[in-house]
DNA sequence: TCGCAATTGTAGCGAGCGCTACAGAATCGC
DNA sequence: GCGATTCTGTAGCGCTCGCTACAATTGCGA
């Protein structure tokens, strides 16, 4: 009953959410989304509502595709051993890529920067670390080899969870893929999986 | 031949380190460091040169003090077992620490943030990461029983470092002691530390 | 005691921040 | 066409940021 959006609504998302992973939430500032998102201050805070609103639904969509194609992955592989490689190769693959946003998972960077101060930002950041844990452990749990015995699957996803963060921070630091590829094997291989 | 300082530079710079300690470098702003150390702009600018000078000193004043008592407490063990544990254990007292002024090392919390973008900032972190895992390596390296013969030392130094990293991150979000003492108990066992 | 040099306090610059008020433009049902 | 409603562009608010210019103050050697 009214005028409509002018402007491509998904489109600007996308690109949003790239402006946010590049530059982290704080690094980013509306007059830097307005011109990438091509869409004027009017129609930014009438239908993005807010900075803050907009960055939660960037997450959202970071979800959906990034990480989803990466638990996608783990989950489909034959067992829980080729699914965690298949996830770190993704991973690996992503920070190879010179056209990615940034050698850095949009989640994982959030958990840092002063974003903690606001409870809704760090809430959602501290929920991608639980479901990362929560994936790594559901792989081994139904895994029917059960390949490492040894080891609890609760206790194990917790040591991967807290080794992928670890390589997130090294990796903005120093890449080295060979070297990365290296130490996970042996991490891997060490833990049974 | 001039006027004297009027206020306690070191007593200053340990108040700044604090405040960076606590809140970052982006989320402290001069006038809040002027608060906290007591001093005047005028004295600020004529003494400190800039918050990225005062920055890089406090810094080398958390290395100095905090790190150095970490990586002593590692050297000093009778193995390499003992010294890497003597890490984990003042790493997890110091999270525990109430009084402290974050759960977040300083080192690791300035690899993150838009710090990145000042190259001298960003290699500064860089080299702190460095100095871990070349004390680990060390450590490994001159212990009389090399108790992890499996493993080469250079590789197990890196995938702890890494691992620390992610530690701190995880803490940040949600930190159990009694869980990141078994998980890392497993973790050191598996790699036949 | 005087002059020089170092330290200090004040006031404000220029820029960016996220956000809002508001008037004009577009699109619908009628 | 008309009115209601929704979208858009502009202008600017109040605030903070790091930093600087500059004059006043202090303490030293001569």
């Amino acid at each position: 009953m009214a005028r409509k959006l002018t402007f491509d609504y998904d489109q600007a998302l996308d690109r949003a959410t790239e402006l946010f992973w590049r530059k982290g939430y704080a690094g980013t500032g509306i007059r830097d989304l307005l011109k990438e998102m091509e869409i004027g201050e009017g129609s930014f805070y009438h239908s993005l509502k807010s900075k803050r609103h907009l960055f939660l639904l960037c997450l959202a969509r970071y979800d959906e595709t990034v990480v989803a194609k990466r638990m996608r992955l783990m989950a489909s592989a034959p067992d829980a051993g080729a699914g965690i490689r298949a996830f770190f190769t993704h991973m690996f693959d992503y920070l190879d890529d010179a056209k990615a946003p940034s050698k850095l998972c949009m989640i994982a960077a959030t958990v840092e920067e002063e974003v903690l101060v606001d409870p809704e930002l760090r809430q959602r950041a501290a929920k991608g670390l639980k479901d990362l844990e929560a994936q790594f452990a559901s792989r081994l749990a139904r895994d029917p080899q059960s390949p490492s015995a040894r080891i609890e699957d609760g206790a194990l996803a917790a040591i991967l969870t807290t080794y992928v963060q670890g390589l997130w921070r090294m990796a903005l630091v120093d890449y080295d893929r060979g070297r990365f590829e290296q130490q996970t094997e042996i991490l891997l291989g060490s833990l049974g999986v």
